[in-house]
DNA sequence: GAAGCGCTCGACAACGTTGTCGAGGACAGT
DNA sequence: ACTGTCCTCGACAACGTTGTCGAGCGCTTC
């Protein structure tokens, strides 16, 4: 209609036409949008003004292409679930620490699911991302090697990496579980019932062994019956527990090993007239926490933290830090609001 | 230490590399690599193999450079911040629709701030992205219509765009906002507080004049006292309903404009142990809602469905559709939980 | 006033890939 | 056996940019 053909795109300006407009070459329209010297000022002017005048932006891939120290300025961001609390925190601190240097991050989310990791990974490196924050969803991760050595700096995130020497940043997930058991031992708790995602997941797995392990250094056995793993959602968890409390001997505690799961859990006790009555301690704060009746109390994680250790290591290694690989470990507290505190009756 | 100068990451295979350990030519590598026919069957797997051997990857940059329909397969999100939980929804559900064409996300945060949404517009232009999902932070945003002449798709997100003309999918707000008006009005209400946050930015301000013109068609002149705005924190909500609760004629319900706001809004009622006394209707679902005692009355926004229509406009203009903008509205529901039936004393 | 220096600017190659075109060989039809 | 067609494959240019190098000019220095 208006323009030409219709669905056409005018093409976009070239250093060439603007160089045209100016009348140099487009070498010295080079050296103006990047800033060097060696342009007198009023020839640096009206180059200025042909690229505002035409609508020229610089294309960073071309750019990209012919530097010598081939930088794309992105990063991959692969993790659980962009959209659960724990990876949207960590994504937005990755974010402000990145973007100060002008680092953009591509973010997806990996299910859980190998595959995808893997498929990821390959359309990062298609990408030439200078840099890859990974929370792992695979056992093993020596595929990346080939990538690392070409220059892919990598920074693991919530879990270790595994068949590959890159640095980490996690939680002391068997540490918090333990001071959860503790908490509620100190109490008097014994029969304590234990809800968990699959064990598979490191952190998981880690949550439960620490918890147990608790329990054992107390001289406390735990029956299968009050211990259930796999569970993939606040659904699952209410339900299992659900089960639990109508046991001839219920458990008078519950420890829930990751934040849906305690969601899942507050509605079952909350189901089942049992919210003042049976203690619960919950891995992972999360936003309401604190107003539930009674207030949840939790083992924290320091999202914001976790994010900035991970940025910053990454971006020692972008500038050039080859010095041997880190494993930052942050340590969890224990938020006390109240639920954990009910006593066993 | 053990290759070379300790720091070199060796440089990646290029599809040269891998022709000459084939013993064909770099253009029959191109053809393999991008399944293009014409390369027989006992050639191709002597490519691919050699490929293989060297841990050759593609280059998307270079490719993209020189294809003749350019296209990088990256959109931009610039959302209002990744790491609350309406964004990151929105982000994850956009993920899943643009993943499954091959289409990665660059995602950023604007908090708000107009410069930043410029700052990163600009950014993602220089990267070529394909497409660009933006809740927009200014208030005109006529910046946009030459790179989308050239080619960028572009699609507003819960605030329409204003100065271009681009697709998009809000929510209708003041008719949300209204509904919960009337729930509350209906019951009795008369003294109804009012929690929002800045009146400047759309959504707000549409929800609240929704919510001022259901009570104005019933009547009622909502005094200052019971008003607030410009609440930019859960912690300033508290505040502010915490010292109308302390008025002479206090109110006898409350709706909130916003998830945070909500929050703050139930822990002041809980602090003045007014919670069971006080009616509260909150905009924006979020996780535990409904395990709150009591449980909260809610105007929600369906976030996947929103995600989902985004990606839907996206994809057909990227596909090529260039018909006049489309404005998709999306209804909000009223979920009634508890909060919002207590009567009027 | 000649030599030398420093600054500005442009010509050209190169980055890794895809698009175009044409060479060469196998095969079918006459 | 000859022509024509199809298929496979390679040579080369081009995408938009940066790195290298050298030409041209004005200035200082002896």
């Amino acid at each position: 209609m208006s323009a030409g053909e219709g669905a056409e795109a005018a093409a976009r300006p070239t250093m060439r036409d603007v160089a045209a407009r100016a009348g140099v070459s487009f070498k010295t329209v080079s050296r103006v949008v990047n800033d060097e010297p060696g342009v007198s000022p009023g020839l640096r002017v009206r180059v200025q003004e042909a690229a505002e005048q035409l609508n020229y932006r610089h294309n960073l891939h071309a750019s990209q292409l012919r530097r010598s120290a081939p930088r794309t300025l992105t990063v991959g961001a692969l993790l659980q679930d962009v959209g659960n609390s724990f990876s949207a925190g960590l994504l937005r601190a990755l974010e402000n620490r990145l973007r100060e240097r002008g680092i953009a991050v591509l973010a997806a989310s990996l299910d859980e699911e190998p595959d995808r990791e893997r498929g990821l990974v390959r359309e990062l490196v298609a990408r030439r991302v200078d840099g890859l924050v990974l929370m792992p969803a695979t056992h093993d991760q020596a595929y990346l090697e080939s990538d690392r050595r070409a220059g892919m700096s990598t920074v693991f995130v919530d879990r270790l990496p595994h068949g590959v020497d890159a640095d980490s940043v996690t939680v002391d997930n068997a540490g918090g579980a333990g001071q959860a058991a503790r908490h509620l031992l100190v109490r008097g708790h014994r029969r304590i019932a234990l809800l968990s995602d699959l064990v598979a997941i490191e952190t998981g797995g880690a949550r439960v062994s620490g918890f147990r392990d608790a329990l054992a250094e107390a001289g406390i056995d735990q029956p299968a019956e009050l211990v259930r793993h796999g569970l993939r959602s606040a659904d699952a968890a209410q339900a299992a527990l659900t089960r639990m409390l109508a046991l001839p001997d219920p458990p008078t505690a519950v420890f829930a090993g990751r934040n849906e799961l305690s969601i899942g859990a507050v509605r079952a006790l909350r189901a089942a007239g049992a919210s003042r009555g049976v203690a619960l301690v919950g891995f992972d704060d999360f936003p309401l926490a604190d107003v539930l009746e009674p207030a949840l109390t939790v083992v924290r994680q320091d999202v914001a933290r976790l994010g900035d250790e991970v940025a910053r290591l990454l971006i020692a290694r972008l500038d050039g830090d080859t010095s041997s690989s880190v494993h930052v470990v942050l340590t969890p507290s224990l938020v006390v609001r109240g639920s954990g505190e009910i006593p066993p009756p």
